[in-house]
DNA sequence: AATGATACCAACCGCGTCAGT
DNA sequence: TACTGACGCGGTTGGTATCAT
């Protein structure tokens, strides 16, 4: 017996989600999880069920999706799998990160099925059409894999062994927190689409709309770190590659308030004196220590870039200006050998641009995730709002960029 | 330039499963 | 055990973009 539809509720809205509804949801699940998908539409005042929300962010917002071009070896290994698992697109999608059921599903209707009907085989039973016979064996050959004794699924039947090549990768060795996948999002589609929108609301709210005037050309990932020349970004606070010379022009001598810059000197003081990073970040600033741990446990157990930024956009809220904290607060990136100092703002969109934060460039912050010592970047509550003036150009500049792709 | 055909894919629908009562 | 409700899955639809004529 079937369920009664679950939007069939008078005043819930259908159809294409707009980017307001995506940015709502967004902004709930990222502050609040999911633990019931039928409250997450009231709660993130949303005229949507909760299937709807499910399927929005299951399919199209998470931020660990791949999205783009299916390559070559996941076209491979989809159809291996599907010779193997049939249409259970969900498992098939449990072995390509990245990838939805439902991504794969149109995938293989509107491309794999075609492609293998001109290759003569048959889609469903993976056979030669001309000869085809009743589906007992895969085209590729197939090794059994022992399983445990309670084990009934369709697991159980011999895997293709081009599959199971792809589902074990030969182990190497990492180079990032485990499970983190390096994030390609400054030149995804769909990234960059939620990022023009979130550039736009905050120009809007700016009132700074004017967009004509910039140049700025978004940085390649490699580039990120030679603006901040000499300045390795630990957790990635690569803003200068944005702000450019707004922000390398900004140091505490011009910049930030006391008594925040008073610790800024102190801490130079104590490096230049010799004292570890460690001890005098450690030791004198309990904000960093607070979040420190917190960093630590995200960057191990890194699954999402999103959950981080927001993290760290936390950081920002409640400045003492009393304007809204993720539009322009401070963030000061300090960079523990020469204690440099940069102010910017709105890191997770920084982040997402610049992708330095989790991009393991040669050479710059790959090394440094390693080291779980690493102190995070602190808010800068006490930071001059005069620096808005390097931030709303710095905007624009980034919206004209976004666009421009 | 206009129109129709085709491709693509986001979103929906309905059913199965499972946990809680 | 039966019932209920939430969630997940797979099939399908329909809107939009792209291509061909």
């Amino acid at each position: 017996m079937g369920r009664q539809p679950c939007c069939d509720k008078v005043g819930l809205k259908k159809g294409p989600w707009t980017a307001e509804e995506d940015r709502k949801l967004v902004d709930f699940i990222i502050k609040n999880g999911h633990c019931c998908w039928r409250t997450v539409p009231k709660l993130a005042g949303l005229l949507r069920c909760g299937k709807s929300c499910r399927l929005r962010w299951t399919n199209y917002l998470r931020p660990d999706l791949k999205r783009g071009v299916v390559s070559e070896t996941e076209e491979k290994l989809i159809i291996d799998l599907h010779s193997y698992l049939g249409n259970r697109w969900a498992k098939i999608a449990a072995h390509l990160p990245g990838r939805t059921d439902n991504e794969i599903k149109n995938y293989w209707n509107t491309h794999i099925k075609k492609k293998l009907k001109r290759m003569g085989i048959d889609p469903l039973t993976h056979q030669p059409i001309a000869d085809a016979q009743p589906a007992q064996q895969s085209q590729v050959p197939l090794i059994t894999v022992e399983v445990p004794e309670d084990a009934g699924d369709v697991e159980t039947q011999p895997i293709p062994i081009t599959a199971l090549a792809m589902v074990a990768p030969a182990e190497e060795p990492r180079r990032v927190p485990p499970g983190f996948e390096p994030p390609t999002f400054n030149k995804d589609p769909h990234c960059i689409k939620v990022m023009k929108q979130k550039v736009s609301d905050r120009a809007m709210s700016s009132g700074s709309t004017n967009q004509s005037e910039v140049t700025y050309i978004l940085e390649d990932d490699k580039s990120t770190d030679s603006c901040a020349q000499g300045i390795p970004s630990r957790l990635g606070f690569n803003t200068l590659s944005m702000f450019g010379e707004d922000v390398k022009a900004s140091d505490p001598e011009t910049s930030c308030k006391m008594p925040e810059k008073q610790l800024v000197l102190e801490y130079n003081e104590k490096l230049d004196a010799g004292q570890s990073w460690d001890s005098v970040a450690g030791n004198n600033n309990p904000m960093l220590l607070e979040h420190q741990e917190t960093a630590q446990l995200m960057l191990q157990t890194e699954e999402n870039l999103w959950e981080f930024a927001d993290l760290v956009g936390c950081f920002n809220k409640g400045n003492p200006n009393g304007e809204d904290g993720m539009d322009c607060a401070n963030v000061v990136a300090m960079e523990p050998q020469g204690l440099k100092w940069a102010v910017s703002h709105e890191p997770t969109m920084d982040m997402l641009v610049t992708g330095s934060i989790f991009t393991p460039g040669e050479g710059n912050n790959a090394p440094l995730w390693l080291q779980p010592a690493d102190p995070l970047p602190a808010p800068w509550e006490g930071a001059n709002a005069s620096s808005n003036q390097a931030f709303y150009p710095a905007l624009r500049r980034l919206a004209a960029s976004l666009d421009s792709i």
